[in-house]
DNA sequence: GTCTATATCTCGATAGAC
DNA sequence: GTCTATCGAGATATAGAC
């Protein structure tokens, strides 16, 4: 199941409507006559052409879970000191996960749901060696070595990343709530977070005496 | 409906049954059934206790909303410098989450799921001025000001500060999977956060020349 | 208050005509 | 490939005896 998966005009529309389906109400909670309508088609030919929601599901999980991780891939890649590596992958993160929402709650609705379909994934990743997690860590490790920065931890430090580029989107509606400044100038919010982020990561990863 | 709200013990069992249910399979997903099954009581009863699954629901995330919060509360009152603050912030409040996972999950579903009862419950904490993530956006502003950190984004400081702490619980059955050594000594590994996070945000939060 | 039995509805899935 | 009609499982909710 690779990104070479081609779909018909159809099937793609399938797809979307599902993935949308899937994101806000979890496996469960989505209906198929839902996703049916939103994809403009008839209920009857969903299963036709998925067979069963359990497939349908699994066939979006996994179009998911290589999009979200190709994110952060795309994010590390290529560059020089690692200070333009923070850079760049906050940026290019957030910018990924602004367009692709529904990627990252479908991401974390499965966690919530026991994320048996995660297991499998993930085996996807380690075999083809391109885990882009594994690789910022490598990276973080590597800087910490030529004194680039100080000493941290590399898996908490990447975990302290994605989850200051990631948590902004899972609690939007809260956030929205408590401060409508954010949902005035979302995109104004945005760009005050990569800089925020920048910011403060690199001071506080930079080297002292 | 207030934490002074008092309940029977029949109805005591119901509500953790119901957490753990809403929390893990969402609002839709969860079956009424499994909840009377969890809380050793008539599926009849429930009904009775409670009328409905929504009203069941409501009552469940409104409990969830005021723990959510006063945990965070709990953990920024009486302290005197503001890395004391962090400190006892980041510490206490990641031990509340670890002990409390099932809040997590509900209110990351129910912003999955739109927040449409989020809306009433952050009037909530606005009336009654006990609104604890703007204590600690005003701590972070007092600290700005006194030159005691570096002049940060109070809002964006303290997204940052949750963020870090709170994420690691939500997609935790992804990072068993990716790094198996967070399983096998989970506490350790949270000992190690708290840590990491305090020397990070100290070092990215201390004034410079 | 408690339980059994059941009404009513909705969902996933399929049969079968076209 | 496409659609209508429907089956059967399982869900919420309630009626009514005790």
């Amino acid at each position: 199941m690779t990104d070479t998966t081609t779909y018909t005009e159809a099937e793609e529309r399938i797809f979307e409507a599902a993935l949308q389906a899937f994101a806000r109400k979890g496996k469960d909670g989505a209906r198929m006559q839902e996703i049916a309508d939103a994809a403009q088609i008839n209920k009857a030919m969903l299963h036709y052409y998925f067979r069963s929601k359990d497939k349908l599901y699994a066939a979006v999980f996994a179009y998911v879970f290589q999009r979200f991780f190709a994110g952060i891939g795309a994010a590390v890649e290529e560059a020089e000191s690692f200070e333009a590596v923070l850079r760049t992958f906050i940026t290019g993160y957030i910018d990924f996960l602004k367009d692709h929402q529904d990627v990252v709650r479908l991401m974390v609705n499965e966690n919530l749901s026991g994320g048996e379909a995660v297991v499998q994934q993930v085996s996807t990743l380690k075999s083809a060696d391109g885990n882009p997690v594994r690789a910022l860590i490598t990276r973080i490790a590597q800087a910490t070595k030529t004194g680039e920065i100080r000493p941290v931890d590399p898996f908490q430090t990447a975990l302290t990343v994605l989850s200051s580029c990631i948590f902004f989107f899972i609690v939007y509606p809260t956030m929205r709530e408590m401060n409508p400044g954010v949902a005035r100038d979302r995109d104004g919010f945005l760009e005050e977070r990569k800089a925020h982020l920048i910011d403060l990561l690199v001071h506080g990863l930079h080297p002292r005496s």
